[in-house]
DNA sequence: CTGAAAGCGCTTACAG
DNA sequence: CTGAAAGCGCTTACAG
């Protein structure tokens, strides 16, 4: 039924050998009959069967990418889609395939590696977490990281520089004669926001100013009432905070509402700079000032390195770090 | 280097073939020599070649998923990831994999089904669309979309019953008193918003109410200028509509910002219903009513469907119909 | 209950 | 320039 080499030979009445040379464009075929079995395989619709090709290859063009978090529960944050658009761009143009880190409900992101690198299907990952990622659990295969991981120097990874943007971040709003800027967001579990709180420090320190505790205000997402709560009370002190920098626009968006709510108003009481530059963030009353840490690249490089890699194993281990911006919008204000 | 079964063979002092019936728990193997040889494998790490094995099997385990416009571009829709979430959830579960469409730059999705069929890893395809998938393009594997084709009889696929639902928005503003409501973000270029113009002229015609060509207004995103100024006027006009139905709360918010801009209040002066029920929405100032279609449990029969179809070519045309919600909150006013 | 053999569909030295 | 043969790592009738 489908259709193998053997028709294919069999049609063109030559052997399988000549027919896959003849495919492959093996230079120690004539051109005619280079020519005649491709018009041959062509009109027969034969598609060559990729189990049986990469098994003598040990090639699959397959690269796993595992998400964190569960599947595509990471995607609801515009910076996954647009990693994964690069991602994507670039694994098309070189004919390679992305196998997806599925895992049942409520799957660590070590087991979806694991579940993937045992698939046997992917000739190397990339994983979108900085986590380490146990290198037992890759049963070899090479691996790219988004994020830097612990021990930066062992690794293959992309990232920005989390430290210099949240510094950035921070400066740009110091440079606009705020004189106590909160950080939100900041949460110990993940390296990126570690680094931009370190960034934050510098900033403040470099310009003489304290950094106080009660400022950094360490959550994730505003949903949870009691860190609201302590949110707020930052903001009816008299003493608040004149400036923000969020880690990401969707809290920089729930800031928005909450001080609305409280009668103050941005940016005319509190100037806002966040971070991922989405398209809330832009649809946001008033538009976020944002840094663009462009997602966009950060897959793009990650997939070219992981297919360096896998062609090339014995490539020293590499950081590259993508450049960010600033998108000037009109949630800061000048005092 | 990479261990075979071969190796577990010669280590376990047995043939390949009863390696191979005993981690397959083939009966015809004691109890003992199972037990015996699996702890074996582990020990060895032993992990099949599934390139070997599929290549005997014919089967792969590989289900090929492509998403609408470019990877990762949809994905900011907040439906698609969740649609993904319910994919991976099953694949997971049933131990598939999912690879993915990629795709060089604006590659349509006719190509990226084509890539997909012909790299000869995926054993069936889940199609993030309705758009009639050419047969000649997806090399004979099963298909199953996500939306009802045009000839919806011959088809496999998973969907709301999106006239229905346009049916419920229209007639959810009706009950409540309003007279003119306007249609929001039809496009004719796809089925959903065709679908749900239907649903919206039948509940218009049910109530008696007349159906203004200018009240549907068939724009897919406010960023166009033109079609802001178009959706302006219609605001402006003394008889303008009390409520709206938008096609994706993105849209609503945008909308939002715009009644807000020219004075009116939502929903003092118009109000809102809209679809896809996001966070955006929920996070809205007021926040949206708006109706889940629930793209978790699309993704999950869909996935459910195409396994089941690998399994049995046999199965006969299947639509599946997943039941929307309205999600009652705050942009909708009793007139 | 277990093994030897054939085969899945391709590629690639090895001969000629 | 082309073909016959061996082999990639597994599975599965076929014997016993």
């Amino acid at each position: 039924m489908k259709i193998t080499i053997k028709d294919v030979a069999k049609a063109a009445g030559v052997s399988p050998s000549t027919v896959s040379r003849a495919l492959h464009d093996n230079p120690r075929i004539s051109e005619e009959m280079r020519k005649q079995i491709k018009k041959i395989a062509q009109e027969m619709q034969f598609h060559p069967n990729q189990m049986a090709r990469s098994l003598v290859s040990r090639r699959s063009r397959i690269i796993g990418v595992v998400f964190p978090g569960e599947v595509g529960e990471s995607m609801n944050h515009s910076f996954y889609p647009s990693v994964l658009q690069g991602l994507g761009h670039v694994a098309g143009a070189r004919r390679y395939h992305m196998l997806l880190g599925t895992g049942a409900e409520g799957d660590s992101i070590a087991e979806a590696v694991h579940q993937l690198s045992d698939s046997g299907y992917a000739e190397g990952l990339i994983v979108l977490a900085a986590e380490a990622v146990p290198a037992a659990h890759t049963a070899g295969l090479p691996v790219v990281t988004l994020g830097h991981p612990a021990n930066a120097e062992n690794g293959y990874y992309v990232d920005n520089d989390n430290v210099a943007a949240g510094q950035a971040a921070t400066r740009y709003l110091l440079e606009r004669g705020h004189k106590r800027v909160a950080l939100l967001g900041y949460d110990p579990q993940f390296m990126v926001t570690a680094d931009r709180r370190k960034g934050y420090q510098q900033a403040l320190e470099q310009a003489g100013l304290p950094c106080r505790e009660a400022d950094v205000v360490p959550i994730r997402y505003l949903e949870n009432t009691t860190d609201e709560g302590k949110l707020r009370s930052l903001f009816e002190r008299p003493d608040r905070p004149t400036g923000v920098v969020c880690m990401d626009d969707a809290q920089a968006i729930a800031l928005c509402h909450m001080l609305v709510d409280m009668g103050l108003s941005v940016p005319g009481d509190v100037s806002l700079i966040s971070f991922n530059d989405t398209p809330a963030g832009r649809l946001n009353n008033p538009p976020l000032t944002s840094i663009n840490v462009d997602p966009y690249q950060l897959g793009q490089k990650a997939m070219e390195l992981i297919i360096r890699l896998v062609k090339h194993p014995e490539t020293p281990p590499t950081g590259l770090t993508i450049p960010f911006a600033i998108m000037e919008r009109d949630s800061v204000r000048t005092l």
